[in-house]
DNA sequence: CTATCTAGGACTGGAATTGTCTGATTTAGG
DNA sequence: CCTAAATCAGACAATTCCAGTCCTAGATAG
């Protein structure tokens, strides 16, 4: 299924929303929350969570809330992902001390990490600068920086 | 997490020892399921589905067994994890019919599906013949054809 | 006719995801 | 000072999904 979490969806989207905001006034998790329909716990914990990686800058109080802690388009959508859905791992076999059960017998293990590595660098040249844009205008599928990444598999 | 499920994970290796075997004989599941400790009657299952998917050729009855379809060069990761975990979706978000219930809200679908996309095309680039390659010799890198994949995103 | 194998359904235990609830702490503003 | 609006944090329930097992039926070579 190779699926991203629902959180991971979430926080995506917070992060869109707060690139979109143009004063650098902080957005409450709640706003957020209405504006997407979304759970507004569960989106308050996500936020908590980008807040304490590093992404956001969270302001406690009244009219307190988030914002992007640096620019949208210094962000990228793997680090989104790995401080909410934590390492990013395409199979079950690949840990981080490298090693799994079947060390000896899992003989696929080596092609899927550079699948895995791949699947990194490409979830890392994408800036959260990039789908705001992408929202309207579309300027022919530039998503990424160059138009096109190369991956050495 | 982005995660392959186990069962993509036997059914990959699986393909792979059925490609290594160079006589045309077909191998029990019994047989593959012993020489990578994977529980027999998961892994008999597996086999199943890959060969109702057409990936695999079966034959029941005494000394019959599982053998590929086609060439190993012929058959793509892409296919085989399609063929157990299902359609390639990268965020819940991204359905058959292309909507979701928060058609109108999520924003981000658009992006998302060019890297869902992408992944897609990383995956249709490597073949169970590159897994068997990779296993010894390692001739530097080339588990693609070209030695490196080009994803537009 | 029997041992070996595939085919397929039902089912269970456990883990992960998703979502909720409750309480504590911070802070702007009247 | 006090209140309302926030973040912060942990515990917890509900649900879904995955992994693995069991059982039975059908095919087939010897």
């Amino acid at each position: 299924m190779l699926r991203l979490t629902k959180k991971a969806d979430y926080g995506l989207m917070a992060l869109k929303y707060l690139a979109e905001q143009t004063d650098g006034g902080a957005r409450s998790a709640k706003d957020i929350a209405e504006a997407y329909h979304i759970p507004p716990q569960l989106l308050a914990k996500i936020l908590q969570t980008l807040a304490k990686a590093g992404l956001l800058v969270s302001h406690a109080g009244t009219n307190g809330g988030y914002a992007l802690s640096r620019s949208a388009k210094e962000i990228t959508a793997f680090e989104v992902i790995r401080a909410i859905d934590g390492p990013l791992f395409i199979t079950s076999c690949i840990t981080i001390h490298g090693a799994c059960d079947l060390t000896s017998t899992c003989t696929i293990k080596e092609p899927l990490r550079k699948v895995n590595d791949s699947i990194k660098d490409l979830l890392n040249g994408i800036h959260i600068g990039d789908l705001v844009e992408t929202s309207e205008g579309e300027t022919g599928g530039s998503l990424v920086g160059g138009g096109l990444v190369s991956i050495a598999v």
